[in-house]
Parts: structure tokens; C-alpha cells; sequence
DNA sequence: AACCAGGACGTGA
DNA sequence: TCACGTCATGGT
């Protein structure tokens, strides 16, 4: 087995299947995850159920960037509360609202501007599932929103790389420093793959839970000093915080 | 009281 | 291509 499955398999182990992407109106059951235990919908695949639900994870994935989930569950329950959490309703509300509804997520004129943008497109989708490139063509959606709306929204297997991923790669030697987003994805969709292949439903969920564990993972146990010095945690500080090598 | 969060985009070199 | 600056609130 291949390093990349067993630290899928490794954090799988150590944290339980973490059911992303949260959604406001679903209870979780996993108590060993940090933060919410609400939104999450452990070890059933699912959701989203409804277009209404896919919707709400593509305006979650635009208004979490950059920024803590906590902040971007504010913002989407306020846009529930006013009745706002819906792409009609978004894509005909003007910006100075929009951005009074979700400033508790930060950005919030970008953020506004770019929910209308998508929420538009989004109706204009009817029941259809956009491409990678009509996603990234978008103003506001770049690489990781595309493929967080593609893997989890959309259903396609798609990996997702983020902040946490590359830190925690990193931190492993699976990669370089200044590996692209590309090159990393590609590593995860050739070496993650290899199990499952030829089973498209079983390729998506490895690699929705292999993004969420990372990240719970990273929540948990990579320094944020190391966002800026890049320098690994020393097992001294790894055991006063419990947390085991994992590979 | 700095520092950072599940980024994306525009700019100048 | 690449390194920065900008956007902005809220938690630690």
C-alpha cells in the first residue's frame, strides 16, 4: 500500500468517518470531532439530497474562504433567518443586503458580489452538473471552490486541496515546498484512486472523507507556525498534545 | 494584542 | 510565471 492510503487509512482510524460537507439542518454523530458536532452527517453519503441543499454547500464553499467555518455558519444562518438562503432569492437581493446578511463570514462586499454571481449561474444550471471549467470560469471561484462544489455538491469525484492538505503534505515530505495545486490533487486522484478504481461512488467518498480527515487532522495537530516557517512540529509539542505521528 | 482562518484576484516586475 | 497587496470579521 502506497504512503498516500495509509494516511487515509491512519486518520480514518484515529478520528471515525467525519461526514462532510456540513449542512445547517443535519445532526452529526461522530463525538470526536473538534468544533461543531452539529451539520455533519457522519458515515452517510447521502446528502445533499435536494438542489436547495447542493446550493447551500456551494455558498458555504464561496463564503469559507479564507475564513473559520464557525464565521461562515453565522453568516448562512443569517441568510436562512431572513429567508435569503436560496439562489433565487440571493441572485435577485442587492449587494448592500447581501453583504449586511453574511458580514459575520468577513469579505463581505466580495463575498456578496460573488454569491449573486454564482447564484445566478446556479439557475441557469437547471438540473444540470457544471464542469470544472465553467465553475473555475466564474469570478470568485478558484481551484479549491470549484472542486469542493464539484466533490461535494456535485457529487463527482473530485479531491480537494487546501491550506491544510499542502501543510500537512508538507510536513510529510509527500511534497514540495512550492508544489502546485494541480500536482498535488494529481498525486491524491492517482494514488488514492488505486483501490477503488473502477468504482466511481467508492473513489468520491474516499476522497470527500480524505480532505475532511486532513483537516480535522490539521485542526488538531499542525502548528499554525508552520503556515508561515514551515516548520514541522517538534514531538515534544506533538505529545503534550496527544497527538500521534499517523504514518 | 497580534495573528490567522478550509482563497481569489489584480497588479507590477 | 511570481511575489505581493487587498479584502474584513471573529476567535485565540
Amino acid at each position: 500500500m502506497n504512503r498516500i492510503n495509509r494516511l487515509y487509512r491512519s486518520l480514518l482510524k484515529a478520528y471515525g468517518s467525519q461526514g462532510w460537507w456540513p449542512l445547517l439542518d443535519v445532526k452529526g454523530t461522530n463525538p470526536t470531532k473538534t468544533g461543531a458536532i452539529r451539520g455533519y452527517h457522519c458515515a452517510d453519503y447521502s446528502y445533499p439530497r435536494t438542489r436547495s441543499q447542493a446550493f447551500e454547500i456551494c455558498a458555504g464553499a464561496i463564503l469559507t474562504q479564507n475564513t473559520a467555518w464557525p464565521n461562515v455558519e453565522k453568516a448562512l444562518r443569517s441568510l436562512r433567518q431572513a429567508g435569503a438562503l436560496d439562489a433565487k432569492k440571493i441572485a435577485a437581493m442587492d449587494e448592500e443586503r447581501l453583504g449586511a446578511l453574511i458580514r459575520p463570514a468577513g469579505y463581505f462586499r466580495q463575498k456578496a458580489k460573488k454569491l449573486k454571481l454564482f447564484a445566478a449561474f446556479f439557475l441557469g444550471l437547471g438540473n444540470r452538473t457544471p464542469s470544472r471549467g465553467e465553475l473555475l470560469a466564474l469570478w470568485g471561484v478558484g481551484p479549491e471552490t470549484a472542486d469542493s462544489m464539484r466533490c461535494y455538491a456535485f457529487k463527482q469525484p473530485e479531491f480537494v486541496v487546501d491550506a491544510y492538505t499542502r501543510r500537512i503534505f508538507l510536513e510529510l515530505g509527500f511534497i514540495e515546498e512550492h508544489a502546485t495545486y494541480d500536482k498535488i490533487k494529481g498525486l491524491v486522484e492517482k494514488e488514492l484512486a488505486t483501490k477503488e478504481a473502477g468504482n466511481a461512488e467508492k473513489t468520491l467518498i474516499a476522497y470527500q472523507e480524505f480532505h475532511a480527515l486532513l483537516v480535522e487532522h490539521a485542526k488538531r495537530s499542525v502548528a499554525r507556525r508552520s503556515v508561515r516557517t514551515h516548520q514541522p512540529l517538534s514531538s515534544s509539542n506533538r505529545q503534550r498534545k496527544g497527538i500521534s505521528r499517523l504514518s
